[in-house]
DNA sequence: GGGTCATACTGAGCGGCGTTCAATTTTTTG
DNA sequence: CAAAAAATTGAACGCCGCTCAGTATGACCC
């Protein structure tokens, strides 16, 4: 029953990564099978292994995609008034993102791959872009600070407003959820851009 | 071949939560399997389900137990000369814990129950008995707050934390590792009270 | 048209999983 | 010591990831 034309191989390569998000997003990682994605893409199991690895690769693959639409939507926020504004504004964009894709989020931070294999390089890049432009936006609030002490700044920074996502989209934390977690990123960026305020001006 | 007095009922209690201690330190949450249990404890996988409701249930016991030992730790944290000094201190245990056991750890935050359930009371209240922990360091710097703002404020903060310990034990992160962890926390946590003074001293 | 051949695809099969439950063994009770 | 109660077993069910010998298909040449 092959058919060869039906999709060509790059075509094949989508649905079976659309079909594996949409069984995440439906059911968690849980439901996730290679015998379900055949199911929803009318092949067989086999097919699959014709095109990935094995389930981690599609995993990381998806991964990889969905950081990449999370630092595209971050560079396109639009800066505001003072950086301070404009910190506050790529929180919530950060925060909406992982709650408009929760089950694909979680994924991102959660699944750990086996112990020897390491995740792969677009991935990493794409992370370390989220850095950056934090690090770009932190940069004037810091005008005594080295290169170096600004990425730190802005990792710190950047790790803290994702753990307060992380439990806000996890739901561990009890009081920490999605309707209170933007209240508790302007907390934490607000009292933070305001310690390096206070750094350079009573230094 | 049953053999009852062998152990008691809390014994092959405990039996069961050690062996599946040990093997998710050995091998990770994908090594835990109920037949893999009963191998190393000598009994036939069924005997797993007299005692626990399911494999998630041991799971959420051992969760419990671990967020237990997490606050002991940090409630026998000394205090330290000020404020932001034992903040740091409470840091440094935080991340000390967590990296001395990565992967249970990891399982606290990681593993996600199914769609209906929720997490016992037991492993809430001792989640939030570190927000409790943090609150009572972080009063003596918020001075005019309210107990809710110094709640929330603590709450940030060490979600902040925990999301650089996440980052780190996960090795999700190109920079952000074990060893540099440690840096990272003192900068989130030096800057944020710094903001938390100036917000005092300045208003 | 027909014949050849590389390729896409299949699906049965392997060993493992979580969980159930009738049957069995052990202990307690009367 | 027999009978009732309790603890334990392990085969069975329907899943799983993954492999690979075998089959169907389209492309190419006569």
């Amino acid at each position: 029953m092959a058919r060869r034309s039906a999709h060509t191989p790059e075509e094949l390569r989508q649905c079976i990564l659309d079909a594996a998000q949409s069984i995440i997003e439906r059911d968690g990682l849980v439901g996730l099978s290679a015998r379900e994605v055949a199911r929803l893409i009318g092949y067989s199991p086999g097919t699959l292994y014709n095109i990935f690895e094995n389930l981690d690769d599609v995993l990381l693959t998806l991964q990889t995609q969905l950081a990449g639409r999370l630092v595209d939507v971050m560079k396109t926020v639009p800066a505001a008034a003072t950086p301070q504004a404009s910190i506050d504004t790529l929180g919530r964009a950060y925060i909406d993102f992982a709650l408009e894709n929760k089950r694909m989020w979680n994924l991102l931070f959660t699944h750990n791959l086996p112990e020897g294999k390491s995740a792969p390089a677009g991935l990493h890049d794409n992370i370390n872009a989220v850095g950056v432009i934090v690090a770009d936006v932190l940069k004037p609030l810091m005008p005594n600070a080295s290169k170096a002490e600004i990425e730190i700044a802005a990792r710190a920074l950047w790790s803290g407003v994702h753990g307060i996502t992380a439990i806000a989209v996890t739901g561990k934390g009890p009081t920490l959820t999605g309707a209170t977690a933007h209240r508790f990123v302007k907390q934490l960026t607000s009292t933070y851009t305001n310690g390096l305020i206070a750094q350079v001006t009573c230094k």
